[in-house]
RNA sequence: GCCCAAGUGGCGGAAUGGUAGACGCAGGGGAUUCAAAAUCCCCCGCCUUCACGGGCGUGAGAGUUCGAAUCUCUCCUUGGGCACCA
């Protein structure tokens, strides 16, 4: 008997796996198809513990299916737009396409090693031409059905840079590189009108009944619907402000009229009058997030200008400009309530402004002064009303009279809105997706001919190099790139500089791997066959963007004929996982300031840390997400080489349940180890072992082995990894010490083997061989638990007395009510508890408990 | 600021209305060994008790229930997202 020795058992495997083609997908008519995704990663550089546990859940789940006999599509490929790229090339010279296929091709190195189920043939990078041509075939089709437009949107400007900012490059309001005060710019930008969809993503929600409840909610909240009143007040100067509110109830309470600086009103205002141009350029510092302009101290501008209130036309309000009012929501005018709304009263005390505190309030009303009364929608309120004739209703009830009240004279209407708002996709940029149109001075904005396609990204080819060193986008300083013909006219013209978000890249990657070389977008015939996705699994850091883009973008590739109705949903079930972290290790330097340590260069005891080559004293930070400047990295290599992959892929299932955060510790990855040595210690054991049982033995065994099989399979198809994986120890202790005879730990020890190879995929074909199986685990079928099997004779009850557990009893399985009643009554525990007294009622609950109450 | 989630021994966690702490780590004791590593066996929430037992206990406070880690409300802390990070 040898020891346990990864490095051998799983190059051997992965090369027969890939011999057989085990995992190699293609469409077959008699087996059921599945489809498994794990979001794809983004080429930094480097693979981390992330990644090996999104893929190693992906793979479980890849392999259980393909033993339970589905066709199985797993595939892999690179989300390599971005960012980053662009970065690095700015720092320190090269070209964001090599230093992005040069990580592709390290990553790749790296994964390979887990010995993943991935059908590597489908394999793409969304900056291969072949990928983004077709994106921007895509874009033309969308174009054409008026899915896409043009308009003006903000930017994050950075004044002294000349350049647009990301929202992570903005830093405290100040341009990451330039420390410059960040302005919002407006731009002429690409949008997809998503909003159109806001009403069927909304209600196609509740049909996705394999999503967690937490993503619906949120994409639920993030897409907003409300209905409220929208109607316009008129100005004494002529003219008139529309506004929307979703709570008319408490229009009686109006103090002011409130407009976004970007309203019309006061862009008009703005050209003759300096005082508002100099208000709306105060508005207009900062950056663009909402939680900038939420949290951005109120501001308030009094243009002067007067409206009437609709219920009363000698009642005037003013009109003022206010930087919290959103352009893009409603109608970027509202009508301010300070009694009944707390930024509104804010803002009235702040600029003195009246606050009307008799309309709604509660039974006991009391007058407004800090804090304003919100009437509860759900709630019964004391109504006073001026012009409905209600006097009590709930806050609902009252919004509804209201719309209905202005609908019946004419002055406004109810109207639904949402907050979900449209999709901006340009992005000032070179590494990223080419927008494919051109901009004629004669035509003006052209889209290419498809025959054009792909409008390739300018490496260096005509000795234009390309200049990262300086900010701003490249594209734009490209001449002979940039400057073309106009395909409608042939004159002189200029192509889009703007490149696509990288969301784009990643909203229809999961139907391109279903045909992933075809010569349009998708292959109709293989897009039917494959999608939807079975299991999408992901971090839930993409909750909203990336799901509702990529739930936009499926029913806007059926409307242009590139997916089938079937699959507008298409994510069947998601799962989202958590984060792997790792403690900290800090120092302080002479001015107190942290310095990180990684882990190998630290020596943890009992009574603390210390680093390893001075003995200075570390302290431990526990628990954050891994990140390369806090240094609390493991590098998946280093642990396949120290350990093999299968103790990589066991650690990060067991430890947390899969939609938690795991801590990835020096221990917990040696005890994986450890068991797993155990394992192929004991099944070498057995495979050698000729020892006679007794029946009784066997069959003890063989029901705990049942009742195995039946838990572990319950837990993998529900994502109960790391209980499964209890139960897997817990069978493997019960195996090790059972007396049952050779033939019985054989069929126990086979099982065992069968339920971990979906985790730990290359120590269980080495164990299938070595207990004399033919072909390979991985292709087995897996084991089905005889339900005979499962169930035992007698059960053993707890009996509480008033809720606290005082005895137990044992009875059988079937025994009625009353006589268990009896047993539980009759037990020398119980009766000492009752202490003489008489119980008053005695609740059974078959299979689970006796409760006696006193 | 707004939306969502999580909080259980020294640690990771199990139990989704029915015996709180399965399983693992760390720790303690023992076997084996010349010794160590490795391996195997036993103990292991806190307080109290020689022991049997008893009391307390799932972030804090209230509530619903025969019974609450689990359901409801309020609060605290931590994490994710907030539309140009991927």
């Amino acid at each position: 008997m040898s020891h346990y020795r990864a490095a051998d058992i799983e190059a051997k495997w992965q090369e027969a796996w890939d011999a057989a083609q085990v995992f190699r997908a293609e469409r077959s008519g008699d087996r059921p198809k599945y489809y498994v995704l794990e979001m794809f990663p983004y080429p930094s550089g480097r693979i981390h513990m992330g990644h090996v546990r999104n893929y190693t859940m992906g793979d479980m789940i890849a392999r259980h299916k393909l033993a339970t006999g589905h066709n199985v599509l797993h595939p892999m490929g690179w989300d390599a737009f971005g960012m980053p790229a662009e970065n690095a090339a700015m720092a320190s010279g090269g070209h964001p396409r090599d230093w992005t296929y040069g990580n592709i091709a390290d990553m790749r190195g790296q994964m390979k090693p887990l010995g993943l189920s991935i059908d590597w043939s489908r394999e793409f990078a969304t900056c291969d031409p072949e990928y983004y041509g077709q994106q921007q075939a895509l874009f033309l089709d969308f174009l054409e059905k008026g899915l896409v437009y043009r308009r003006n949107a903000v930017v994050n400007w950075d004044p002294v840079d000349m350049t647009v900012l990301a929202n992570e490059q903005v830093i405290d309001g100040k341009g990451w590189r330039s420390g410059a005060e960040v302005e919002r710019r407006e731009l002429t930008q690409w949008f997809f009108h998503i909003s159109d969809f806001a009403g069927e993503l909304l209600d196609a929600l509740d049909g996705l009944e394999n999503w967690p409840a937490k993503v619906r909610l949120m994409q639920e909240n993030w897409i907003g619907k409300s209905r409220g009143l929208q109607f316009a007040f008129e100005r004494t100067d002529g003219g008139e402000i529309e506004v929307y509110t979703t709570r008319p109830d408490t229009l009686m309470g109006a103090s002011f009229v409130g407009i976004s600086p970007d309203h019309p009103l006061a862009r008009e205002l703005a050209r003759t009058r300096p005082d508002v141009a100099a208000f709306r350029a105060q508005c207009a510092k900062g950056g663009t997030t909402e939680e900038a302009l939420e949290k951005a101290e109120k501001l308030g501008f009094d243009t002067g200008l007067r409206v009437r209130h609709p219920l009363d036309p000698n009642w005037e309000l003013p009109v003022w400009i206010a930087n919290f009012i959103l352009m893009d929501y409603g109608t970027g005018a509202i009508f301010g309530c300070p009694a009944h709304d707390q930024r509104d009263l804010d803002f009235c005390r702040k600029y003195d402004l009246p606050v009307i505190d008799t309309f709604v309030a509660l039974d006991d009303p009391s007058p407004v002064s800090d804090t304003a009364f919100v009437p509860p929608k759900d709630r019964q309120v004391c109504w006073i009303d001026h012009f409905t004739g209600i006097e009590t209703a709930t806050g609902q009830e009252a919004i509804d009279a209201t719309i209905d009240f202005a609908e019946a004279h004419g002055w406004g209407k109810g109207v639904t809105k949402y907050r979900l708002r449209d999709w901006g996709l340009s992005r000032q940029r070179y590494w990223g997706c080419p927008i494919p149109v051109v901009h004629c001075d004669a035509c003006g904005v052209v889209p290419e001919r498809k025959e054009n396609l792909p409008i390739l990204l300018p490496y260096d080819e005509d000795g234009t190099p390309i200049d990262f060193a300086i900010p701003g986008n490249p594209l734009d300083r490209h001449p002979s790139w940039r400057d073309c013909a106009c395909p409608a006219c042939g004159k002189p013209a200029r192509r889009e500089t703007d490149t696509m978000d990288t969301f784009v890249d990643s909203s229809w990657y999961f139907a391109r791997f279903t045909a992933p070389r075809a010569t349009t977008p998708t292959d109709l015939d293989a897009a039917g066959y494959w999608m939807n996705v079975d299991q999408y699994i992901g971090g839930i850091e993409h909750a909203i963007l990336h799901l509702l883009y990529s739930r936009f973008f499926a029913r806007a590739m059926h409307i242009c004929g590139h997916l089938p109705q079937t699959a507008i949903e298409p994510f069947d079930a998601l799962f989202t996982q958590g984060m792997v972290t790792h403690a900290i290790y800090v120092t302080r330097d002479g001015s107190g300031r942290p310095v990180y340590h990684f882990p190998e260069d630290v020596e943890v005891h009992e009574s603390g840390a210390r680093l390893g080559a001075t003995g200075e004293e570390v302290q431990i930070v526990p628990s954050a997400k891994m990140s390369k400047s806090k240094k609390n990295v493991v590098d998946p290599t280093t642990i396949i080489a120290q350990y093999g992959a299968d103790t990589a892929r066991w650690f990060v299932l067991s430890d947390s349940p899969p939609e938690r955060d795991v801590e990835w510790t020096a221990a917990g990855a040696e005890a994986a180890h450890k068991h797993l040595s155990r394992v192929y210690r004991l099944v070498c054991e057995i495979a050698g072992s000729s020892d006679a049982g007794t029946p009784e033995a066997d069959e003890t065994l063989l029901r705990e082995m049942h009742k195995t099989v039946h838990e572990v399979s319950g837990g993998v198809e529900s994502f109960g990894f790391n209980a499964a994986i209890a139960r897997l120890y817990a069978f493997t202790n019960t195996l090790a010490k059972s007396p049952a005879g050779a033939a019985a730990k054989r069929q126990a020890a086979t099982a065992l083997v069968q339920l971990m190879a979906p985790m730990t995929p290359h120590l269980s074909e080495e164990l299938w061989a070595l207990l004399g199986h033919e072909g390979l685990v991985a292709t087995a079928p897996w084991p089905v638990a005889d339900t005979a099997m499962l169930a035992s004779d007698t059960i053993t009850l707890p009996v509480q007395v008033n809720g606290k557990r005082r005895a137990e009893i044992s009875v059988p399985r079937d025994m009625g009510q009353a006589e268990v009643e009896k047993a539980a009554l009759a037990n020398d525990a119980v009766i000492r508890s009752l202490d003489g007294a008489q119980p008053r009622k005695v609740i059974v609950v078959p299979g689970r408990i006796v409760n006696v109450v006193v």
